[in-house]
DNA sequence: AGAAAATAGTTCAGGTCTAAACTATTCCGT
DNA sequence: ACGGAATAGTTTAGACCTGAACTATTTTCT
């Protein structure tokens, strides 16, 4: 019935198990990332990129340069630039100079992007513990060990030897 | 360093963990889900909706209307409109009739476009074996099931009793 | 039969994201 | 010091995706 459904068959299913994770995977993620933005776009009137953004500035009361944004958001400096305007104009984040090279700038929440930050990130926080709370907390953690080692793995390509 | 360091420490930490593993998460889903969508474009010049889409249609044989390709796929009805477009107009997919209902057809792969799927799902399948590596076999199927208890929990929200 | 509601699909405006080309500044080797 | 390489950030074209408005057809209710 879902995209579950999708690929089995179509290979000399070798290692069919791989596959059904992953599609179960990209269904669990898809559904809760649409959950929360509509959230988001409901009840506080942004966006998923914004609000990950802010929640990168939170953690570094000192700011973020462009391209520490950027890696951690894991996205293209391109569009750190546009969702950046965006807070900018709304008066959430600013740019401020970074002492020494005239090329960068550190991004830091203002006061009124920090308020606004935490009541969002208290809603937030909400919301997934509820997409998880058809699980213990044992079978959390769990996950989140075997996903480490698929996220160690992934990062970790160059082992050739 | 990376996505995941994210929102610790932000909120009054109650359910700390289930916050992470959301994190973790989306990680793991963006790092595999970039690797194959640069595959995709490197080696077959393709997308990865485009090849959902044809891998939707492989596994129906009787071809599939919009609604339910939209359906399956978890996006919009629009958004569907536009890729077949595409797909059609490169000769891999068709739109037949549906007798009994003119507002409706059945959207079907060509002879060229299952070719054409049939080797990317194979190297499409090597890329996901590949991805999680990183874990025995007992491991991929035990992520399998708890992941089947997060999407049953998600999707089914309708419980207050 | 005929009007209202539901369904199938498309179109459109707008936000998101990418890759690539671009400007400006800094670093580095000589 | 100076020229090339590297780095910081922006801009641009284009693909993607959504929600909402729209057309056309079918179903349902009386």
């Amino acid at each position: 019935m879902d995209k579950e459904a999708r690929l089995n068959g179509t290979t000399p299913a070798q290692h069919p198990e791989a596959l059904r994770l992953w599609l179960r995977m990209l269904t669990c993620t898809q559904l809760i990332e649409t959950q929360v933005r509509t959230a988001l776009r409901d009840q506080f009137d942004t966006t998923l990129p914004r609000f990950d953004l802010m929640a990168q500035l939170e953690r570094s009361p000192d700011g973020l340069k462009m391209n520490e944004l950027s890696r951690r958001m894991m996205v293209t400096g391109g569009n750190v630039t546009g969702i950046t305007d965006q807070l900018v104009a709304e008066g959430l984040v600013e740019r401020t100079p970074v002492p020494g090279d005239r090329r960068a700038f550190r991004i830091k929440l203002t006061p009124k992007g920090r308020e606004q930050f935490i009541e969002m990130a208290h809603q937030h926080e909400a919301w997934i513990v509820e997409a998880f709370g058809g699980l213990t907390e044992k079978e959390i953690i769990t996950l989140h060990r075997l996903l480490g080692k698929v996220k160690a793995h992934t990062q970790t390509p160059l082992e050739t030897a």
